[in-house]
DNA sequence: TGTACATCAGTGAACGCGCGTTCACTGATGTAC
DNA sequence: TGTACATCAGTGAACGCGCGTTCACTGATGTAC
């Protein structure tokens, strides 16, 4: 064997990921092989050595985002004291800084609809990453057990996704959309909370 | 002029219509111009006598489908008195029916995504439209003025939305997840509800 | 340790198909007289 | 009312480009001796 064991996982493994982050910026349809390959630094020919298809490349990069993201909650919660730790979730993905750079956010809103067009295998690898993002939802509910839990952890994520889907098609209602998100599931997790979290970095003087 | 002078239009509004069930149904790049065409019993040629590009009429059937939803709403809730029409309006959209039937669903959780991608004129008139979305619902809503009923529509809609993204690729979870955003939705607006709504016609037996 | 050979990740030209778009033409119907 | 002409929605062949995929080849590195 030629080049060290791993060197061609580390390809691999950068393809996907650079690959993760052009597909959530510009759609599952959005971007070629031969692009995607010079993302990485290779060019086209080499692209099957890696992939059955330029399709298993888009849902191994697209389920690698998703694992990236409940990774990314885990280490964010990390250094936020339990209680706060849903809230800060939410604030952090409801957010504009979210909105406007796709490609490091969440790759559902940015392509989930299409998985709803794949075949039940690719549906199936899907919801089992799904049921990861929930769990690590629930974990950091005041009551984190029992299927009220878990119900209500769904409905957060639907309202997180659909939130942002609108929000980055929406022009001038943006910015209200995000809001009225945040307010949602923020109140439905914590009713009785003090509406006192700095305010938002709204508009400046006025 | 040969034909009536309304042929073309009708001609017109029978290939949008047509793209906007095929488009929603296949996702925004699922199906070219020649088969959109063909829907509507025409050869391909004739295409661009009607529209400047084929992004063109996808952009128009999109916003043609949204138009619709609205409508559709209006209808529906036409028959139901006044205080339920806002939960009819959620229960008729997070139904299995509409999950399963994107092609004559709302055209959001199918093709919004694709919008956020679009230039700043397309997503204002996508603004507008969805701007028509959220009064529907404002003015169903218990309490409909206010900046509170305008922030609350938009959330409902958001949670709508999300969920059925989610509810279209999640393979096993989907209907408990049309389960939970229903629940959400339904209670954020109706808090103290009595919750008989003659239950949810699912499994058969057991 | 040094040399010959084997391996295979990556290269880049080429293929071929699909699809958006163009265009010369058709023929049904409206208008002029 | 009837006939000649004009219009233009719709036809279908053709174009050309992009893109997914294939393939013969390269050359850096690992292995055998």
């Amino acid at each position: 064997m030629r080049y060290s064991k791993e060197h061609k996982q580390e390809t691999h493994a950068r393809i996907v990921k650079r690959a993760s982050v052009k597909l959530r910026e510009r759609g599952a349809h959005g971007i070629g092989v031969a692009d995607l390959m010079k993302e990485a630094g290779l060019t086209h020919g080499g692209f099957y050595a890696h992939f059955a298809s330029r399709e298993a490349l888009v849902i191994e990069a697209f389920l690698y985002a998703m694992e990236r993201s409940t990774a990314g909650w885990r280490e964010k919660i990390a250094a936020v004291p339990e209680p706060e730790r849903f809230a800060a979730i939410v604030e952090s993905y409801l957010s504009a800084a979210h909105r406007d750079d796709p490609g490091r956010g969440c790759a559902l809103p940015a392509l989930a609809a299409d998985i709803g067009r794949e075949g039940a295998r690719t549906r199936k690898a899907f919801a089992a990453k799904l049921e990861q993002m929930i769990d690590m939802l629930v974990e950091q509910l005041p009551n984190h057990s029992g299927k009220a839990a878990r119900r209500q952890a769904m409905a957060a994520l639907s309202t997180m996704v659909g939130t942002m889907v609108l929000a980055r098609a929406a022009g001038e209602l943006s910015d209200e959309i995000l809001a009225a998100g945040r307010e949602a599931v923020l109140a439905d997790v914590a009713p009785a909370k003090r509406r006192s979290r700095k305010a938002k970095p709204a508009a400046s003087a006025s």
